[in-house]
DNA sequence: GACAAACACGAACGTTCGTGCTTTTATTCT
DNA sequence: AGAATAAAAGCACGAACGTTCGTGTTTGTC
């Protein structure tokens, strides 16, 4: 790796952390510098703009979900086992991954959906593919007889995304230490509905 | 109304609809003041600070919330009737209520979930009364034999609360314009889950 | 109609913002 | 080793930031 791509590589490591606490948007070019030991201006260099640096950044986010969630999870075997690793490292990702502010895209999510531009455009693509991920997962249970045929995978995953956010609200905000286990039962109960051959209610 | 309070009613009704859109963290007392006609200095002076402003901002949308929301639900009878009106309201809040960018408090939250300040200590104390109210509202339907006793009133908060949170990420941030009918969906099963004498899994 | 209080304004402050230049220092390749 | 190239620094810019201050202009009270 050379030298430009390795000094990018840093400041793209420490701008992911600051911004999953300030904000993708709230990221600002001095401040990194100072950080890194760096001029404004050589900082700068890297990216074209602050729109390049916070496109850069989510992409660089997403490099780093993908290989300590999705693709170790996709490892795991299909249906249940496979839906429960993604959820289970989303979970840990928000907890204590790199970023000491949790997910930065739960972050991002809120933040840009008012605000059109590049850095939204890519947290869109970047947030599509997560939920085709999620959503693939599930049919490919179905296909496997792991769950309901009748299930809806957009349904499934947008509650499934539900659980998730009002863990990281409940745990992250208001600091309640038992959101995650209450996560957990929603998640288990979740999928507990989408097995197959459930008693259907009459 | 004086005519200081008036001005100020005028400011915070501004603010709290910009804040919806780029964040309470974004509010600037410049534009605000472009915004308004009002020199910089005039609208200072109703705040004694940016944090007093956003405070305020605070305030003032939770005041809208309550006679909006939270109060309109409250005069129906309890149970499921008070339960569905509580979140039928909330999704309107968030749909089309006064705030363009829709609840400015799911915003706010992920903006201060990692920032200390007044802003963040008033906006974790109005979350608290609102999912208080909720959870009373639920126990309330529990003694009242509307839910199941052995139902847990802050599992079924943090499970609503996602259910919430998932269709305003739905909706804003990824346009996709089955989320709210989803969100119905997802909340009609955990009321029916909730029911008194479910036939209970084996 | 006078007077005090409340309200709003305009100018200026010191910072920080993002973004250009030009120059110096490191790295890479022959 | 030295030429070619990439990377970082240095410096400067205009604009916007929150905040303060002094000065007018409304407003409400007697």
């Amino acid at each position: 790796m050379s030298k430009g791509a390795q000094t990018r590589h840093q400041i793209l490591d420490h701008a992911s952390q600051l911004a999953s606490q300030v904000g993708v948007g709230g990221l600002t070019i001095g401040v990194l510098a100072d950080d890194l030991h760096l001029s404004k201006s050589g900082l700068f260099r890297h990216f074209r703009s602050k729109e390049g640096l916070q496109v850069a950044v989510l992409d660089h986010a997403a490099e780093s979900f993908a290989a300590t969630v999705v693709r170790p999870a996709l490892r795991e075997p299909r249906g249940v086992p496979r839906m429960r690793a993604l959820f289970e490292r989303w979970l840990a990702w928000d907890r204590d991954g790199v970023l000491p502010g949790g997910c930065i895209f739960v972050a991002a999510a809120t933040e840009f959906d008012d605000q059109p531009g590049a850095a939204r455009d890519r947290l869109v693509e970047l947030q599509h593919q997560w939920i085709d991920v999620l959503a693939t997962s599930f049919l490919k249970g179905v296909e496997a007889g792991a769950f309901s045929p009748v299930a809806d995978p957009e349904q499934f995953t947008q509650d499934l995304y539900g659980i998730m956010l009002a863990c990281h609200h409940h745990s992250r905000l208001l600091g309640d230490a038992a959101a995650e286990s209450r996560a957990r039962r929603a998640f288990e109960a979740l999928l507990t509905a989408a097995l197959p051959s459930t008693p259907t209610r009459t």
